[in-house]
DNA sequence: CATTTTTATTGATTTTAATCAAGATGATAC
DNA sequence: GTATCATCTTGATTAAAATCAATAAAAATG
């Protein structure tokens, strides 16, 4: 793995994720304040980490650009997805409880991050009350996304999660200002349903359902959401039974 | 639902959690001026709430004593169970990304907690470093939490879920000090069951199956591990087969 | 203490998703 | 463009856990 390393690139002031990312609530002078520790890397490219699991804890990552996923190796070898991150995003802060990370965090796709070095912002944070309370507010949010998380893999059935699923992914888009009934995500299926706690096979019968049903249209890394009221019902209902329309085509 | 009325009670600086609660790091003067924001309350009785989804974030919870459970209810009217939390354990943090609970927290039995208001806790935060590194690193120590839950979670079978439940709450007793081979854990085993996402029935089995394998004696609530090599090796590993002994006893 | 209610266990059956297996499709390399 | 490789889809079968059902055992209630 390679490391690092800080260049030259836009800082905090120019953003458009200042409302989402650390600047929240900051001012003009503070802002340049907390430009000041920022660094800034070239892009990461696919399949580089941003850090491995068991590496000391030093530095907070915000996405600027790009997506990456977090995960963790199983005695079996098997992945298990803990979370996606898009732009906006701020994780690493797993790794402050043993000063060490607790999982493995790579670039999907050409990533831009942001590096924040610990030590520098807590003691930045304790002189700009804003920032200290927006790095809390980062932090209730890394805590809410674990729980919707669980509460995923809590769903006793498979369709409830995919639907679920892709209605929580369709928020954050709409969060973060971009389109949240038509967006790119470029996560292999294969990764989403290990996220979802089931298979690949089982994550692509359920996709072909939706797709019959014209909820969701979700081809390579395209994803369309048709029917948003009735994604949400899914999410939440007991089984996704399939009508007569496919009664018709299987006749 | 009762307002938690405030009552005098010993502080933090005869407390035996000082080293895993928020006094940790803190000078004999700073834990003075903590224990100055600290609400206490009287006993909170087994089913009352400590906070409800929904209603606004305003105090952390420090748990003294005794236990209590964070759940959602699902539309269909089902718990889902997001933790359960023992003494040294603070919890609330879910509530400040949207100034609103998340979830549900209720005593499981007769429960002491300490109560930190927010705005307090932040301000004096502000000006004793080593509280407002404390505070980040139990909102750290949240986000492992949630982090393993998904873990167990994500687990293929209910064999290694149950487990590595066993295994990790062990852990947790010893982290806090107590015994932890012998405890005793006032939960249902319908409630870790929803917890680990099966049903009561699974996980009555697996108990079962445990406890003929001599690895584990849980009844009602008391837990004993009897074989702590063998219990971390089946969190791990794929199925828990029965052996002979079994066979023989059904014969 | 007896009664009622809740919780836990165990068995039989059904349902669901995993696994196994074969193609199809799309991406990448040459 | 063609070949190769990885990913995705679909079907058949198996395995695992859920569900249904009936007791048993505790706890709570009067």
């Amino acid at each position: 793995m390679n490391e690092l390393k800080t260049t030259f690139s836009s800082g905090c002031s120019s953003c458009g994720l200042q409302r989402i990312c650390f600047p929240t609530g900051l001012m003009r002078t503070d802002i340049m304040r907390l430009d000041s520790i920022v660094e800034r890397t070239p892009k990461v490219t696919k399949g580089q980490y941003l850090y491995k699991a068991g590496q000391t804890f030093e530095t907070l990552f915000a996405i600027k650009a790009g997506a990456v996923k977090a995960f963790n190796i199983t005695q079996q070898g098997e992945e298990q997805i803990l979370g996606f991150y898009l732009p906006g995003d701020v994780i690493g802060m797993d790794g402050l409880q043993d000063l060490m990370h607790q999982c493995n965090v790579v670039a999907l796709e050409s990533t831009t991050v942001c590096l924040l070095p610990f030590d520098q912002l807590e003691r930045l944070a304790l002189q700009i009350p804003a920032l200290n309370h927006q790095l809390l507010c980062l932090m209730s949010r890394g805590l809410n996304d674990g729980r919707i998380h669980s509460e995923i893999l809590s769903k006793r059935n498979a369709d409830q999660r995919v639907a679920y699923f892709v209605w929580y992914l369709s928020r954050r888009f709409l969060s973060r200002g971009y389109k949240h009934t038509e967006f790119r995500f470029g996560v292999l299926h294969r990764e989403v349903a290990m996220f979802l706690g089931l298979t690949p096979e089982t994550f692509s019968r359920i996709l072909s359902k939706l797709m019959e049903l014209n909820i969701v249209a979700w081809r390579r890394k395209d994803i369309q959401i048709l029917d948003m009221a009735a994604l949400a019902r899914l999410a939440d209902e007991k089984v996704l039974s399939l009508p007569d329309v496919l009664d018709v085509k299987q006749a």
